[in-house]
DNA sequence: ATCATTTGACCTGG
DNA sequence: CCAGGTCAAATGAT
């Protein structure tokens, strides 16, 4: 085990330097190629060990083939937003401008059509930088499809939900334990935990989280971790969240969202230089994850091995080596 | 030194 | 009064 663990650091730390050298390797297919592959190479030994590993722990078995059963059991429009479509991200402004433009009226199949040909247009035309030729060299066409179509429907989701709630977050937030009277401003998600690495671990949706408080719940046999921001104090911004593992399931956490990030579309975060979800300036502030997160998990939000589980989780997803871009789940419980 | 997490105490709504 | 939400000092990690 202790071996797997430090191949999958040393996976992340290729990782980062691939990505600390994204800028020089512009034009240079072929090395970012090889890059990306010997990445992908460490990863899925470590994946196959640990299989193995899981293969040969009875008591384990429970928890861990839950998940995938539980996936795809359920319909395409329920997958997550975040972990499978943070790639975005690097479409932008594009893609997203047209499905924040996008009339909940419009046909969505012409929708698609009309972005997913941009989007690859976008990808495959900017080589100014390094970030965009390697995403065009990494991202087949099918997966940049499913990003767009997935991304969409969580927008249509998002306007759902604010339309009926109002744009007001955070309003009315006292001060000290001042329970919420009602569900206003209050989103539950039900994701599917890691499938590797540190069980206990919620998947991390690309929003950096500072935890809080940690509460024994009647009747629950594990504790609901409180979560606020870390923009909090630089930005204001006032988005908590409790997580929460089912009883029934404890491979699957129930996320409640309250308020909204303000850290990544005011005005006074983009005048900052920390953008909310991305550590660096070259993509805007967005709140889906992208790559340089992921890259950069292990030295910030997950000190642990859930940061390696999450880049291999991507690189699958994005080389269509695996179909966890189907395996973490979303239910909007309004 | 700085930042994140842990954890017991404190506070409040029901 | 109690369960749940938050605070803040202590502790740990980098």
């Amino acid at each position: 085990m202790e071996e797997t663990l430090s191949m999958i650091i040393h996976g992340c730390k290729l990782a980062r330097d691939l990505e600390s050298n994204l800028a020089n390797l512009t034009g240079q297919p072929n090395v970012l190629s090889s890059s990306c592959n010997d990445i992908l190479r460490v990863f899925e030994v470590s994946a196959n060990r640990l299989n193995e590993l899981m293969m040969s722990t009875t008591m384990s078995n429970s928890s861990l083939t839950s998940s995938p059963l539980l996936l795809h059991s359920l319909p395409p429009q329920l997958h997550h937003p975040v972990f499978d479509y943070g790639e975005l991200s690097l479409l932008e402004p594009h893609a997203v401008v047209a499905a924040r433009t996008c009339s909940p009226d419009n046909n969505k199949q012409e929708w698609l059509r009309s972005s997913y040909s941009q989007a690859l247009e976008q990808v495959q035309g900017h080589e100014d930088t390094g970030r965009h030729s390697s995403v065009a060299h990494l991202l087949s066409s099918n997966s940049i499809t499913n990003i767009v179509e997935d991304h969409a429907y969580y927008l249509q989701q998002q306007q759902q939900y604010e339309s009926n709630v109002g744009s007001d977050p955070g309003k009315g937030t006292a001060q000290r334990a001042r329970k919420r009277k009602d569900g206003a401003d209050k989103r539950a998600v039900r994701v599917a935990g890691p499938i590797m690495g540190n069980l206990e671990i919620p998947p991390d949706d690309g929003f950096t989280w500072r935890k809080y408080g940690q509460k024994e719940i009647l009747g629950s046999s594990f504790p609901r971790g409180y979560y606020r921001c870390t923009h909090k104090s630089f930005y204001g911004c006032e988005a908590k969240k409790q997580v929460q593992r089912l009883d029934d399931d404890p491979n699957t956490f129930e996320v409640t969202y309250y308020g909204h990030h303000s850290c990544c579309n005011s005005s006074e975060a983009s005048n900052k230089t920390i953008p909310c979800s991305s550590s660096t300036a070259m993509v805007p502030p967005h709140p889906y994850i992208s790559l340089s997160t992921y890259m950069q998990l292990g030295e910030s939000s997950s000190p642990d091995m859930s940061a390696g589980g999450n880049l291999l989780r991507m690189m699958m997803a994005m080389t269509g080596t695996s179909t966890y871009t189907t395996s973490t789940t979303t239910t909007i419980t309004n």
